[in-house]
DNA sequence: AATTAAACGAGACGGTACGTCACGTCTTTTC
DNA sequence: GAAAAGACGTGACGTACCGTCTCGTTTAATT
């Protein structure tokens, strides 16, 4: 959906209104925490910006791409503000990645990200397109931290040669994700705790040598 | 969502129609696959099905609500008709887990039972009312039999004695319907083996005794 | 623009809501009054009858159009409540007419009626669709008035026995409506009679027998 | 309309692109006759002219003056083309009156002058600012020619002293443009020749000495 | 010729109203 | 007397133009 129709003629990127840009995506974030992501409209956004509902029409094709890009600047506010100097990397990776998780897992249950979080999750979940931009571009980035980190590791010597990290990245995402997401049961640290070390250690019983 | 106001009279159940109940279902499992869960209309369903508006909110609080009973029906269809016999215990457990999740693989593609899954989803990422009777519905008795056979792997000794059950069902369920849900990598009978595997025996290095 | 396209499913006029349609029709003779048909605005409109936008679409294909109905509405009120008892006939065809043509020009210069006429004058201008029903509706059975005392006229001989009726009709209403409409000069009741005895005696000098 | 809020500063008239006000009256003509006054915009008018919307809004303050402006543009390259020498004198005023009044039948049934005709009417009718510079720099300079014919015709003896010349103009112009403007009946040259003898003559029998 | 100021083309902007769609409620008609 | 049919008030949709407001770019009068 970042594409238009061939026969639409491209608005020009250059006199764009960059303050009218930040109101819209300010206010869809505060709306959607507001309101919920069903009950967002479109001309609520433009109101509470105070902007033209063709404004946000010449820039995005939906209220979830707004939302998309909101969250894209609000993960580089978050970055930014936060003092992010990179995925933790102090050779334990059980305990740099309990870090990580813990993280994720505060920011999960912290409503200013959850709002537009589970906002894209549910367009994504029917809207292919704008499912794709999502994981490319706000998920793709977060994962490769994660690879990146088990790479290291791999080369370390501490996981097994042929790991393929992208399940790996996946076996500790996913289940964080489904339980925020499906509310089977509350996120926790210790959930994330333990799920690092079943990630790494396995749940079968080791026999001993 | 599955409780009315005090106030408004209950429908007598027992008056029922229960040949406009099926049609309303099917209606809505045809349409959602036909046109997508945003489009989507609950004059559609009743059109299509042949009856008045009224009836389906008589019954039903929104189409999200209708949707799930109707997987409820589909589901209940397809455990008949696959001539399901219970989770199987061969006693070998990764075999067993490679079976069933292959199986859930195979569902997640098949667009039939797609379709109305991501409507659930999409649905209650941003309804904890209609999340909490699809989890509590539809997912939890699936998620419970898994869990069963991991107990009795446990007690046969295959599993670590302190391992937690519900975490690793959802080690298992959770990467798989992570990445059916994100589009990070395609979904194949191979990515759930290697899961079955990484999830047994973890990732790290084994070393040698 | 009565009638509706083929395609669409006409509204059931057995099932309509009488109130609502009189409300619509008040409100649009309230607000051109108000604000010109200029900026009279459908929206406007259902707010001022307490209606929603739809209920007047389903009836009217456009603001004129409900216009015409409330100025049809609005002639059999006149007609009514101002005890019309027929086109005078005193047997004075010239004190007749002069009646008549004074009442209109009292009528032009009522903005309660003149709001509404100038709009349907202006739509009709540029729509041949609502200019025919205009003039087949409202217009003609009021020239159908004149041209019965003319014929009664003609027929008692005070009349050319070849004069064209219509024409002569024409003649009576032409120009006050052209000095209506085009503001030439200001319509008064003098202004009606000389018109009348003129139309009747002619503009030529009368040579002496 | 024609004047500017006394804070505007006045654009300099000596600087206007004449092929630019030229483009935009041609456009205007072309698209009134094309898609109709209600549908045509200065959007369309300024991209088909391939001017900036600016500069219609710097020297006009409504699409309606644009065709007026435009309107008279025309008239007056009717009036070179047509080789015009002034109102016809040939002694016989009927047959002056006749051969004019035919020509003003013409006009109106010519599609190119009655697309701009009837919207400048129908904005007209509802803009009494409109109208007033309509009436004053479109209609008065014609009739003005009828009434001086007229004049020389009372002078001459042809017709009533007392009689009123502007009434007198407009009981021949007012029928043609009603029968015109509501469609009672077709306009042709019979109808014109016989609205002047009725004029002249009157429709009252004539008594004989 | 160089300067300069205004008109110009283009088009993004904050708005308003459009005509349509679906909502969820309510009423009418039919079987 | 349940339920189909569908009219209703409501409100958001996405579009079309409005009239205003910058932007560079001509263009024509003044240095």
């Amino acid at each position: 959906m970042s594409s238009r129709s061939p026969d639409a003629k491209a608005p020009d990127p250059a006199r764009r209104n960059d303050r009218s840009r930040r109101a819209i995506l300010d206010a869809s974030l505060t709306l959607v925490a507001e309101v919920g992501y069903n009950k967002l409209t479109i001309e609520a956004i433009a109101a509470r910006a105070g902007v033209g509902k063709q404004t946000i029409y010449r820039w995005w094709p939906s209220k979830a791409a707004v939302l998309l890009d909101a969250s894209l600047a609000l993960a580089d506010d978050a970055k930014t503000e936060g003092g992010w100097t990179g995925f933790p990397d102090t050779g334990d990776l059980a305990a740099d990645l309990k870090l990580v998780l813990r993280a994720t897992v505060d920011q999960f249950n912290d409503e200013k990200y959850e709002a537009p979080m589970r906002a894209l999750t549910a367009a994504g979940a029917t809207d292919p397109d704008l499912s794709a931009r999502f994981t490319e571009q706000l998920l793709k980035p977060q994962l490769a931290l994660y690879e990146e980190r088990l790479r290291a590791a791999r080369e370390a010597g501490g996981l097994a040669p042929d790991v393929d990290l992208p399940l790996t990245v996946e076996m500790l995402v996913g289940p964080l994700t489904y339980r925020w997401l499906m509310g089977t049961a509350p996120l926790t640290h210790a959930f994330a705790d333990e799920l690092v070390d079943r990630v790494l250690g396995g749940v079968s019983k080791v026999t001993e040598g």
